[in-house]
DNA sequence: TGATTAAAAGCGACCGGTCGTGCTATTAAT
DNA sequence: ATTAATAGCACGACCGGTCGCTTTTAATCA
């Protein structure tokens, strides 16, 4: 019992892996099979259909995240220092590649853009509970008085994932090495504008 | 020959639409062919393989990007009214969807990170090209004294991707409607940033 | 301890379907 | 009659998924 479940992470770690090339959609069982040492058929003894085995996966992945960016994020200090680490572990994730990274919500939605059901559905919610992370992240932030008040939390997290976006696309796709300095300067930027002014009086 | 020209145009212009559904390489030539309203095998006397047709469909792109977004940004005056409506047709396009627009590069290419060819070859081309027609407005915005001086234009199209992405995931994918809102305040900043200091002396 | 047995897991073969891609016959215009 | 273009069709490869059989595993009982 305990080694069939073994067997189980086994085929999602290694889904994660051939996900985060190809995504979730063009993902072959049957290739998926023999990276995991087993026959398609072997598959289906775990998982009922391919569905069942995206499922699987989203939530693997909403758990790597919680482990990687999430929960470490929490163990610093509120504030900057908590939102900046929260950076920094996700720009390592995107850095990364693999193996233990790499394949994050983003890169697999545009397959899912205009074709409803469950997987999206699981895609669209594991992304919309990072974003309320993070954006309760900044809210925390500004009721402690480390960011201005009249912060837009949401906005904030737009830019953020923008600035994240840019740098998968730009670091993995078009394999242009500057884009690691100007995603961490376009976070230092963001981060500038959201603190409390020092100055006390500037009125545009 | 004319008539044959204008069926060419037709099976491209269908392509574009399929391709902005489900990308380049998920792209069914049955679909495709029925779409435009001949037999699979017709396609092939226009087109001698899948891989020519995407290469032909990246070209039609990069001319569409042309025509919609670079020529009527050009058409304005030199400086920020220039980028900006570069950002007014960069978004507007995104938000249209379809018909007419609705597929662009980044849509396009988490299918190819991994997969080397010629089809990859050509998106990164094209991608590349179109930030460096940003990056000289930027530029020439920066030589005339519109922006500030010490500006990195890499860094200016960084983030205005990153601003474009987003808002192209959120809107599309999350189906956020506050999306369009956040990505003009995000360039509205980013402008404000760029722009020459009014008030002389800031040291920080 | 050693034999029995039932269940769990894995395997190869195979199904219907779709894919990209060539070949061939037919059509239609010159 | 010639020729260019098209439709129909067959092909091999691959897809997700099913089925029946064999092997391994682990608990049971003598």
């Amino acid at each position: 019992m305990g080694k069939g479940e073994r067997t189980r992470k086994d085929i999602i770690d290694k889904a994660f892996l051939l996900a985060g090339d190809i995504g979730l959609e063009g993902l072959s069982l049957g290739a998926l099979a023999s990276e995991a040492g087993l026959s398609k058929s072997g598959l289906f003894a775990h998982f009922k259909s391919k569905e069942a085995l995206q499922l699987a996966v989203i939530d693997d992945i909403g758990e790597r995240v919680s482990e990687i960016i999430i929960r470490p994020a929490l163990a610093e200090p509120r504030g900057e220092p908590r939102v900046r680490a929260f950076f920094e572990r996700y720009i390592e994730w995107i850095a990364n590649g693999r193996p233990g990274g790499g394949c994050i919500y983003m890169a697999l939605c545009h397959e899912y853009d205009d074709r409803p059901g469950a997987v999206r559905d699981k895609l669209v919610a594991g992304q919309l509970e990072f974003s309320a992370t993070l954006e309760r992240l900044v809210r925390a932030a500004m009721d402690e008085g480390h960011f201005r008040a009249d912060l837009d939390p949401r906005a904030f997290v737009f830019e953020f994932l923008g600035i994240e976006m840019a740098y998968q696309h730009r670091s993995k796709f078009l394999r242009l090495p500057e884009a690691h300095d100007y995603a961490r300067a376009a976070f230092n930027g963001l981060i500038a504008r959201s603190r409390v002014p020092t100055s006390p009086s500037s009125t545009e």
